[in-house]
DNA sequence: AATCTATTTAGAAGTTTTTCTAAATAGATG
DNA sequence: CATCTATTTAGAAAAACTTCTAAATAGATT
């Protein structure tokens, strides 16, 4: 998916403020837009963007969506800035 | 700061590549522009958005300011993907 | 099958970003 | 002090982003 990608996912507020309700755990679509001062529509659209760069994943119950964070991205993005300020990969974990 | 700033100034391809440059130690203007296929005013520019998200910060010597990563910076933006990600704090480091 | 509900897609308007060229600044050197 | 060197600022053009409304899709319910 590249960094690229999920740094631009990153630096959107809305965006970022998603991710931070997923730590609850799941939501679908509906639950997500409703805590947003957004149409469905433009949260449709961020969680299309989350979901392309990898950081967040679906699955389909009903008529929902519902998106969860995927730990694995976040891992590696984790990685990338840890590295970047030049850690010993050892003194994380 | 604010993560909006930080994530915006990381979410360019040039802005991390001037970054992982400097994970080399410090570099003038001149030197980092000298890499890309950018002109001078351009990475002038990505070097005052690096600077404003405080992921740089500069010194100045004869004609010359030099980069250098900022570490506290890059640990405030590890420290909210290891949150985001569920981490336990004391896992890391 | 008709309709209701949840979500996405299309298209457009306004804003921000990226990059350039040209000009300005500011310190060093002859 | 005139000028050279390193960097930044200004202004403009093109591309990308954010958000909206309206319409489309797709699954569930009656």
């Amino acid at each position: 998916m590249g960094f690229g990608e999920t740094f631009k996912a990153l630096s959107n507020p809305a965006r970022r403020e998603i991710l931070t309700l997923l730590k609850g755990g799941k939501l679908s679509a509906g639950e997500i837009a409703a805590r947003f001062p957004l149409t469905g529509a433009t949260v449709s659209h961020h969680l299309g963007v989350l979901k392309q760069a990898g950081l967040v994943f679906e699955t389909r119950e009903k008529n929902y969506v519902y998106y969860q964070l995927n730990a694995s991205v976040l891992e590696e993005v984790l990685l990338w800035v840890a590295d970047l300020k030049g850690e010993n990969p050892n003194e994380k974990l």
